[in-house]
DNA sequence: TCGCACGGGTGACAATTGTCAATTCTTGTG
DNA sequence: CACAAGAATTGACAATTGTCACCCGTGCGA
């Protein structure tokens, strides 16, 4: 791996506060690959031998069952994912692929659980990422339960707006089919459920989303932070469950 | 609280690596309480300040929003719930009424958070149960995802058969409609599910489930280790026998 | 003992969501 | 630049799921 790669992995929360020394042994096990776009990186049911690192690129986290798939998260840089599988040395309970051309460092998952063991502040991390990523999830489930699929468009159109500083008007992160996918639904769905936004203040342009009318999305939308967050203390919101991010891309977008 | 508590407490995975010395400093700081059916103990929203420790009874974890509700698990003696909460510091993201008169132990989270800072085995134990919460939530996500109403009765129905030994027949623990609500759907639908699976080999008389046709039944159920458990190398005493708690893992934090 | 509240079941109907097919749009590539 | 492949949209339709109204039966308390 690069060394210029390690600063910005330890500015993550699951790395900041272990000590140095621990963090360079962590890094020597570390490897990097370069992965294309479309390949299945990860597929679940096989053991979990490394924690993954994005470095760049994007990853789609996702389960299938029976000829059905689902899209459980999307993964950005720069954040980790599939931590708890390797804390269990269990399988992967989702399998990942790339969406585009992404740069992951891998640290193997036994050297990982032998430095929890050693470094208290490690484990202190792990401790507050997990319960971090259980509250993610349990979020996302409780939005399945309790909204329909337009109240869940809406709320994601609130939350990524407030994760652009409250912008009237974002371009989203990811294509429609797996933001769809990621809400629940089908794509077809998904652009019926926008176009049924219009006439309650939101107006859509290709992959721009503009906010006419705050106040008559958030009467769809029902913000809540107990499901939309966010997390009191965190200014992460997890690795395995992102709410896609705000990133560099978007702002050029502005 | 009760000194017979303590060796129960004890065996929870939770606290069973701890040593004796902060296992006894925790049990101090512990106090019990008795509520009565029917009472919100937990509101969502509410900061978390104790860690839960179910003794008796039996606890139903619920989220609300705009005037709907949706259970999120069923709690049943001797397991502990709300631990990710506590770990944040963080408000609750469930709220929680017992189902019947229900005996707890209530630990501050202060103390639960001075403690794994202080013994790496605690630390460790934490870990390893957040983690399988997260699986857990993430498992049922899954379901909520790929699974229809009717997979997903079928589904249960399997599991509790398999928690209950492979028995052909048992008695379902809770409430249908508290049940319907966990599996993410009406009591009317969930009736009308379990009567549509009388054609593949399930029966119900009052509540006993009756498995006329397990391989019928299985062919709906599509049973799959990665939505359904177990989790690999979990040894959780979840498998005994008739009181089988309706989710193993589940319950833990929030 | 009588109600009566409540869980549970059922039918009719409505709303939501998914499926299929066709079309347009976008994007990447030769 | 043109073309091919795949994403997005749309309409018609089907399946699933929810809602409402009503019924039955049980268990608990006045």
């Amino acid at each position: 791996m690069r060394d210029e790669d390690k600063p910005e992995i330890r500015k993550l929360p699951l790395f900041r506060d272990m000590s140095a020394e621990n963090f360079e042994t962590l890094m020597q096990a570390a490897y990097a690959h370069t992965f294309p776009a479309q390949l299945e990186m990860i597929r679940q049911g096989e053991p979990a031998d490394f924690l993954h690192i994005m470095m760049e690129g994007t990853v789609e986290l996702f389960s299938g069952w029976r000829g059905r798939e689902t899209t459980m998260a999307v993964v950005r840089p720069v954040s980790t994912f599939i931590l708890a599988a390797c804390i269990k040395d269990a399988p992967y309970l989702m399998s990942a692929r790339t969406v585009e051309k992404s740069r992951i460092i891998m640290i193997p998952a036994k050297d990982l659980r032998a430095t929890f063991r050693l470094d208290p502040e490690f484990a202190m991390s792990t401790i507050t990422e997990l319960a971090n990523c259980y509250r993610s999830v349990v979020r996302h489930a409780k939005g399945l339960k309790l909204r329909t699929s337009r109240e869940r468009v809406a709320a994601y159109i609130c939350r990524q707006s407030r994760l652009a500083g409250n912008a009237a008007s974002f371009i989203l992160p990811i294509e429609k089919r797996l933001l769809a996918s990621y809400l629940g639904m089908t794509p077809e769905n998904f652009s019926r459920a926008i176009k049924a936004l219009q006439s309650d203040g939101v107006a859509i342009d290709g992959m721009r989303i503009i906010i006419t009318d705050p106040k008559a999305l958030e009467a769809i939308a029902g913000p809540d932070s107990l499901m939309d967050g966010p997390d009191g203390n965190s200014e992460f919101p997890g690795a395995d469950f992102p709410e896609v991010p705000w990133d560099a891309k978007q702002r050029e977008a502005m």
